[in-house]
RNA sequence: GGUACCAUAGCUCAGUUGGUAGAGCAACGGACUGAAAAUCCGUGUGUCCCUGGUUCGAUUCCGGGUGGUACCA
């Protein structure tokens, strides 16, 4: 712990995709008087507003969110550098507040905002290259065989059949020559605040019926008009998110509208559940109904509800 | 009203020469430390419409009912 900042408390607010974490975290935010950081990996990215279901400017009148809109679709970005930036701009609200609130669902970044994330090289985007060019030559096994020689322990936990990772292995000892299993030590950082951790959720018919309404909204909100500007661009990461990689196959298959829109739908929900494994495993959170505010404001200034 | 066909998982359907059933999609469970709205793994969840009959045994065969579809009136 560090020099007198015990009194100050993180205020964590996250749950699965459209459960209300928003509407929700702008109230909580106006009445402990701070501001909102956002925990999104998609928000993070200007280009993308319709299909993020990122704040309004009606909404950022009320309270100043941060993280939002910061980076462009061509930007690289990883959770250590999101680490980094939201803790000095919390460093920053914590002169002034007791009370920062954090809002997004993206697991890792919580996660790695609440107990840090190994030291690690950020990857050398022509090492990236190379290790990809393997995979798509040597394909998974041969992605594995390089692993076993190099990492052998790391190669005997990780899921197999999960290229990504595989590949951040080997990307990593290409970039350090030492192993990844040798670099990672999972260790959780000390933080000088206090955390609150708020998951929010609904019953799953409740959250799905949602999901379904906001696709629709978004649709008419311009949500085609918005992907397909970036067509050209649908390659890039940013831009493998749900709602525009669906209207791209869209484009490109053929299908009828609604085909995409119930594809998106689809994944919505899917992603709303795979949230939910997340947040399922922590030890530390405090469970509410989206409409439960008092019960979250009580948790959060007098410990319970 | 008559005739024909259909009724099996949440949906669309397959199947059982009579031994209580399986595909796709959906759904559900899980993993997860620099691409995370990503990536990956696992799981059939069922009064086989109801009701009599035949049979050791019926979701399967036969009769009746109910519902649906098509055609004829």
């Amino acid at each position: 712990m560090s020099s007198g900042m015990t009194n100050k408390t993180l205020v964590i607010i996250t749950g699965p995709t459209a459960v209300g974490k928003t509407a929700l975290s702008i109230r909580i935010a106006l009445e402990l008087a701070t501001e909102i950081i956002s925990a999104d990996a998609r928000q993070f990215y200007k280009e993308l507003q319709i299909g993020t279901a990122s704040p309004t400017l009606e909404e950022q009148k009320l309270v100043r969110h941060h993280l939002i809109n910061h980076l462009s679709i061509y930007d690289y970005y990883n959770a250590a550098m999101f680490e980094q930036q939201a803790l000095e701009i919390m460093n920053d609200l914590f002169q002034h507040s007791d009370y920062v609130v954090v809002t997004g669902g993206s697991g890792l970044y919580i996660d790695t905002l609440c107990h840090g994330i190994d030291e690690l090289p950020d990857p050398d985007p022509g090492i990236r290259r190379q290790v990809k060019d393997l995979y798509e030559r040597e394909g998974l096994t041969g992605l594995r065989h390089r692993l076993k020689q190099v990492d052998p322990q790391y190669h005997s936990e990780v899921d197999p059949a999960n290229h990504k990772r595989i590949m951040r292995a080997l990307e990593v000892f290409m970039s350090t020559g030492m192993p990844a299993s040798y670099l990672r030590k999972n260790q959780r950082k000390e933080r000088p605040f206090n955390i609150k951790k708020i998951v929010l959720n609904r019953p799953r018919q409740e959250l799905f019926a949602s999901i379904n309404q906001r696709v629709d909204q978004m649709i008419r909100l311009g949500l085609i008009e918005e992907a397909l500007g970036f067509f050209k661009e649908r390659h890039l990461n940013a831009l493998n998110t749900v709602g525009y990689k669906e209207l791209y196959a869209w484009l490109a298959n053929h299908w009828p509208l609604h085909v995409a829109v119930d594809k998106i739908k689809t994944n919505t929900r899917r992603y709303a559940k795979r949230q939910l494994t997340w947040f399922r495993r922590y030890d530390d959170a405090r469970w509410y109904h989206p409409g439960d505010e008092q019960a979250v404001m009580d948790f959060i200034q007098y410990g319970n509800e």
